[in-house]
DNA sequence: CGTGTAAGGAATTCTGACACG
DNA sequence: CGTGTAAGGAATTCTGACACG
C-alpha cells in the first residue's frame, strides 16, 4: 500500500506554523528558495502535508547551523541524485538479466 | 509511542470536505449532532484529524444506510461504553491480583 | 430530521514592496 | 541573504436564520 498520510497536503500555514514554529515569511521563504513545495487550492492558499512540516524542521535546525538556503538545496538534490541513480542501477540490472 | 498523526487536528473544513465529499453544512451538523469533536484555532475556525475524515466517511455510510444521527451516536457510545468496562475490567483484576 | 442557501462579518492567506544588513 | 512588517485585496470560514419537509 503506497497510501500514507504523511504526505497528503492538506494543512494550511497557519498550523504548519504552530507545528514547525517558523513565521509564514520564512515558509513562504524557504519556498522560493525550492526547498519545499505546497500544493494550492482552486483559491491559491497552500496545503502542505506531515512530510512537508517534518523537512521544514529538518531546513530550519540546518539554517540555524548557519547553513545558507542553497546549499540545503544542493544537499537535498543530491539524496534525489542519489535515488535516481539507485534506481537506475536496479532497472539496468534486471534488464541485463532478461537479455 | 502515543504519537500519532492521525489524531492531529490540523485540516481546514474546506479540504474536509474536498476528502469526505460531504459539504461543510453536514460536517457542522453532525458536530452539532455530537457526531464528531473538531478543535478550534484562535480565530473559532475548525481543525479536524485524519482519524476525523475517517470518521465522516463512516458517518456518512450510516447516513446513506438510512441510520439517524442519534442511532450513530448512540452506537458510537456503546463502543466507548465497552472499552471503559474492558478498561475497568483489567483495573479490577489487577487490583484483586495485589490484593 | 437533515440539508441547502443567502447574509454579513470575522479570521486567514496572498502578493509585492520597503527595510535592514 | 534572510526575515520582519504594513498594505490592500481575495479566499476561507463562522454563525444564526429561513426554507422544505
Amino acid at each position: 500500500m503506497a497510501f500514507s498520510y504523511k504526505d497528503k497536503k492538506v494543512i494550511g500555514i497557519g498550523i504548519v506554523s504552530e507545528l514547525t514554529g517558523l513565521s509564514e515569511r520564512k515558509i513562504r521563504y524557504y519556498e522560493e528558495r525550492k526547498l519545499i513545495f505546497p500544493d494550492r487550492s482552486k483559491g491559491g492558499t497552500r496545503k502542505y502535508s506531515f512530510d512537508d512540516v517534518e523537512r521544514l524542521v529538518d531546513i530550519a535546525n540546518k539554517m540555524e547551523d548557519g547553513m545558507q538556503t542553497f546549499e540545503i538545496r544542493r544537499e537535498e538534490m543530491k539524496k534525489t541524485d542519489v535515488r535516481d541513480k539507485m534506481l537506475r542501477g536496479q532497472l539496468n540490472a534486471a534488464f541485463k538479466i532478461r537479455k
